[in-house]
DNA sequence: CGTATGCTGAGAATGGTTCTCGTTCTAGCA
DNA sequence: TGCTAGAACGAGAACCATTCTCAGCATACG
């Protein structure tokens, strides 16, 4: 598989950040070295890149889409109260995946996984009387 | 906790449903019973189940997010080239939770965590010679 | 009865992502 | 070098689920 220019620049930017990047930040971090690098592109490419197995993507709750390269495998700690969102350093999946047969797969390849605790931050629990129990 | 006409309205056609609904579906649904049921107020329910603990949810890959009452505990398997998504029995957490401890949660409270494996579907294999390897 | 508070519906606004389409780049070939 | 086909690209418009705004209505309480 050969990579453009755009996709591998893009690739490059994701492995150098310390964080999952929304795909405006990597829009604005690619538009510094080359000043006319569209938008349209980089959404184009992130695709290109998921499914070659490259990249992984979470979705977080104010809608926007995360990206990170596929080796880093965190997961997230997120509120359902204000949407904030933090890495969570355990993972329910050995490193051998979960043993997942082929009966289940039924063909389907996979690349990455995503694990999320939703719940509510300790400032949300207390300006939200509503926990239920 | 007690719950107003509109937010009951709401849990009982998530749990009637066998499936995890959009805001979409289920304002379409809960105007059925009564025909001035506004959107605004859907959303604005189904934060409140969620802060409740009576909801959860997550989001598909074409932007929507989908609604299944807190007590199912489905996992899915979502291809990234067609946005697919589909049930997956099994769940990496058992019932006790993943005996998180107190210093990891720092005080975040869980209400429900979402389990999702991203790859591609066998026909999107076909379709697109990119896998990587 | 009068007022405060909260919930609601209708429609407008928001904003991340995708689409459209004319242009530009690249590869292959003579 | 010059030419062509096809892929990738950029700019801006379009899309659409969700959120916001705000006036109207219901309920509770004095």
């Amino acid at each position: 598989m050969t990579l453009g220019p755009r996709p591998r620049a893009l690739l490059g930017v994701l492995r150098e950040a310390n964080a999952e990047l929304s795909g405006q930040e990597l829009h604005e971090r690619l538009k510094q070295a080359s000043p006319r690098h569209g938008l349209a592109t980089v959404y184009r490419n992130l695709r290109l890149l998921q499914r070659s197995g490259l990249v992984r993507c979470r979705k977080l709750p104010n809608g926007e889409s995360v990206y990170a390269p596929l080796e880093r495998d965190d997961h997230h700690l997120t509120c359902v109260g204000c949407g904030h969102s933090e890495p969570l350093p355990i993972c329910p999946v050995g490193t051998g995946g979960l043993g997942l047969t082929k009966v289940l797969l039924q063909g389907f390849k996979p690349l990455f996984h995503t694990f999320e605790i939703h719940g509510l931050c300790r400032s949300c629990q207390q300006s939200e009387p509503l926990a239920h129990g």
